[in-house]
This record gives C-alpha cells, structure tokens and sequence, in this order.
DNA sequence: ATTAAAATTCCGTATTGTGGAATTTATTCT
DNA sequence: AGAATAAATTCCACAATACGGAATTTTAAT
C-alpha cells in the first residue's frame, strides 16, 4: 500500500527471521532485493524510530527496542478476561446455558467470568469463587496440559490415596488426547460441565472455560454440540491470547 | 526522515501512549494533527503488517500483534536478561524475596525480568510494566549514574516544582556515593526494595535490579544483608556483561 | 423519509522517496 | 609506504508516490 512502509517491514521481518540477527546494509539489501542507497535510507529512519539500532563498531544493525517496548506493553493488555468475554457471550448465546472462565491458582482454580445463558438463569456458581483443581470438567483439563512435576505435586497433596491418584491420572491422559473433558455432578448433583482449556503463545495452560447444564436435560445430541462449541470458543480465545498457529 | 515511516510510528506511538487503547481513525487524526485521508491510508498499510489491528464491530484499531511477535522474539535475545538470569536465580534464592531486573526507557523504566523466591509467593509487578524513572530504589540508583544533562532534562519533565527537584538531586548523589539506593513504599505501600545498577564494559548504566519485601518484615540485619547481596549480584552482572561483546 | 453528520474513498497534483552514479572509506596488494 | 580495488555511504535530478481537499458513501437523528 504505502511502499515505504512496506519496504521498512520487509527489511524488519528480514531481520527477525532466520537465526541470524545482526545484519550489515549491504547483506539486507541482498536478502530483501533493494537499491542498497533505499536501504540504507529505510535504515536510517528505522533508527530514529528504535526500529532498529546499529551497532556501533561493527556497523550492524539489528532489531531495535521499541519492539520490546510497545511488545511488552501489549502483551500486558492480552487479558484474557477481555478477549474471552465477547466469546464466551456468543457461547452462552448459542448454547442457552451458563458458561465459566477459570483461571488456575495453586491448588485451585478460580471462577474469573460468567455469563449467564438468557434462558437458563439458574446461577450456581459465582465469580470469584475457588474450586478445588480435581473437580470438575474445566479444572482437569488445566490440570491435563499442565507440566508433569506441577501437576504430581498437586496431585499428591489432592488426592493422598495412591490408587485413586493413579486413576485420576488414567483420566487426565484420556483428557489430554480429546482435548475437552466431561464431568457428570461433581461440583453439584444433578449438573453436568464440559470443558476445554486455554493456551497462550507458549502452549502454557492460561485457564479454561466450561458450559454447565442440568443432566437430566441433557441429550447426547446436545452434549455433542457442546463438546463442539466449548473447543471451538476454546480454541478461538487462545488464538486470540496470541497462540502461533 | 522517510515521511511515512515517520507519521506511522507518529500514530503507533499515540496509540501506545495513554491508557485508552483503542482507537477510531478520527481520533487519531485529531490526537496527531494529520489529514484524516492521510490516516486512512497509513492505517490501512499498517494493518496489511499487523501492526495495528481493526476490531470488526467496532471500527476501532488497536496495536497489533507482530509488537507482541518480535517484541517477544527480541526479548528472548536480550543480551543482559540472559546475562543476568542465572545470577538472580541465585539471589531471590539467597535472599528469599521477589528480585527484579530493570532497564531504561526515556523516563520510565521496564521491567524485564523477575524472579519470585521460593517462599514469598507475594506477585506485585509484572514483567513489561512501567514505572516513572524517579519511583524506587532501582531507578534512583540508574539516575544517579546516568549522564547529568541527560537527568536534568528527564527530573526537569518528572519534578516541575525546583525545590523538590533540588532535593531528589541530594538524593541521587547520595546513592551515587553508596553505590545502593533504598526505598520504601515508593512504589507499592508497605514496601521497601534494595537497588543496585548495572554498567557495560564504558561504565554506561544498562540497567538495576532490585530485591523488594515486605517492610514490617524485614529487620535492620536482613536490610544489610539484602544491600551486600544486591551490590554482589549486581556487580557480578555487570562483569560478566562486560565480557560479552 | 429527510437531513445532518460522520466515516471512507477518490484522484489530480506536488512533494516525497527513489536509485544510479558519485564520493568517501576500508582493505589488499606491490 | 602508496596504489589499486572493493565496499560502504551519500548525493541529487527526476518521476513515481504519497498527499489531502473534496466528493461520496454510510450511519444516525428527527
């Protein structure tokens, strides 16, 4: 569109790829199939930006620190709360039930959002509200992308017996390979939750959401559908947390 | 130098500023005093790079995610956090509290690393934050070793009253004698933080780390111990800086 | 439906960015 | 050492590019 603009990006992204991180004009200007003279231009500029900086004595030039800056500043915005809450209102819209973000918190986990379906307004859990990160649907899918040594040490101290551990565990891995998990009254009778977790850029477990309906009320053909939309809300949240596809 | 380059970064940096984060081409050409049809055009160039993103719905833009995406790739390779974070490690572990590692940016300073001890699990800031170059000991001590034309101009934009200013003068050249800076509650009431700076091989501030901890908690011994091994960590720092060229 | 205001696009023009060539600086050879 | 060569950097006449006022489209209000 604008071609200097373009031209300055393509130098930076340049830069950024490949291992390589520190670049003279002339290896830039090769790479990217630019005048040398407009490089060195672009150059230019791009420092008085903090685009880019040039080494002193070896007159490299290589990323400069505004990246960090203005990076990190945004990367302190990416709250999930925010990004989830559009997509959790269009969940709840279409799955007519009440669906919950959580976020892990040592041996627990904590209820940071609801929304409330607008048929079914039977709220049973509230925010801010803490549940133990071995019950329910949401929490053990935290707990199946969670690194091995966390989860162990949290298990031990769950769930003392060695036999019941070993089944919950048994359970996580099933989790793990689905990518969602059901949970059938385990936070409150009669209920039933499906549930699938949050990533950020990392692959690191940020939080999960879940629906919440009554089980009597449930078909099979419903859950289905809420397996499908839970992991596609799911899905849609960590990808906009910054999740590299 | 190259006007479009200039103008772009001109709108990417009055998004960045202020809290308000999100945008509507209007007010961004009342807030950068361009030609709307000139903010137009660059927007429209600048999302084609996602470094601003338009939010469907809303029509607004917002800072976009190849910030986070290089800002983040940079980061990783930032030559001082690499340097330090063995060294920190060690202290937060010595000292069991939150230690802090800090680089400056104009006239404020960013975090860009933290090590939580092992047993004070007190979070308080976070990494990509910013704090205003007069708040707390880290930034006293890079003020106080900074070149004094550079100080002036930034105390003179901080501190508008003259005696105050005055004062915060007597302060800095005080920690510049000790070599530390000690601050409490500055930042975070009920604080106190130990700083100390970080120099490159010419003897030009890189940055400060700092030990934070609770104030009601800490005795007149710890707070010796905490100046012998923050002064000893960053010193380490910059010596093994000094060697990486 | 009508009008007004705001958002977005258009397009002739002047300004800006362009890049080949000249100049300066660094390196190698005799 | 100086000359020759190569690489890095700057210059500047020119035309392609970005410019921005005005026209158009969309949205909101009445």
């Amino acid at each position: 569109m604008i071609q200097s603009i373009d031209r300055a990006m393509l130098i930076i992204e340049v830069m950024s790829d490949s291992q390589k991180d520190k670049w003279l004009p002339a290896e830039l200007a090769e790479e990217t199939g630019l005048p040398i003279s407009t490089v060195y231009r672009l150059l230019q500029s791009l420092e008085l930006h903090n685009l880019v900086s040039q080494i002193e004595h070896t007159k490299q030039y290589e990323l400069g620190y505004k990246w960090v800056e203005l990076g990190l500043k945004k990367y302190e915005k990416l709250d999930i709360r925010q990004v989830a809450r559009p997509i959790l209102e269009k969940l709840a819209n279409d799955v007519e039930e009440t669906v919950y973000l959580n976020t892990p918190n040592d041996d627990v986990s904590i209820i940071i959002e609801r929304i409330d379906s607008p048929r079914n307004v039977r709220i049973i859990d509230s925010i801010g509200e803490r549940i133990p990160m071995n019950i329910g649907a949401a929490n053990k899918t935290m707990l199946a992308y969670s690194p091995p040594h966390n989860t162990d040490a949290l298990l031990q101290r769950l769930i003392p017996e060695e036999a019941e551990r070993e089944q919950f565990k048994q359970q996580l891995r099933s989790v793990k390979r689905k990518g969602f998990a059901i949970s059938r009254g385990e936070k409150t009778e009669g209920t039933l939750a499906v549930g699938a977790p949050i990533f950020d850029f990392e692959g690191t477990v940020l939080g999960a959401i879940s629906i919440e309906a009554l089980a009597m009320q449930t078909t099979e053909e419903q859950l289905d559908y809420f397996i499908e939309k839970v992991t596609e809300a799911a899905e849609e949240i960590s990808s906009a947390m910054g999740q590299v596809k």
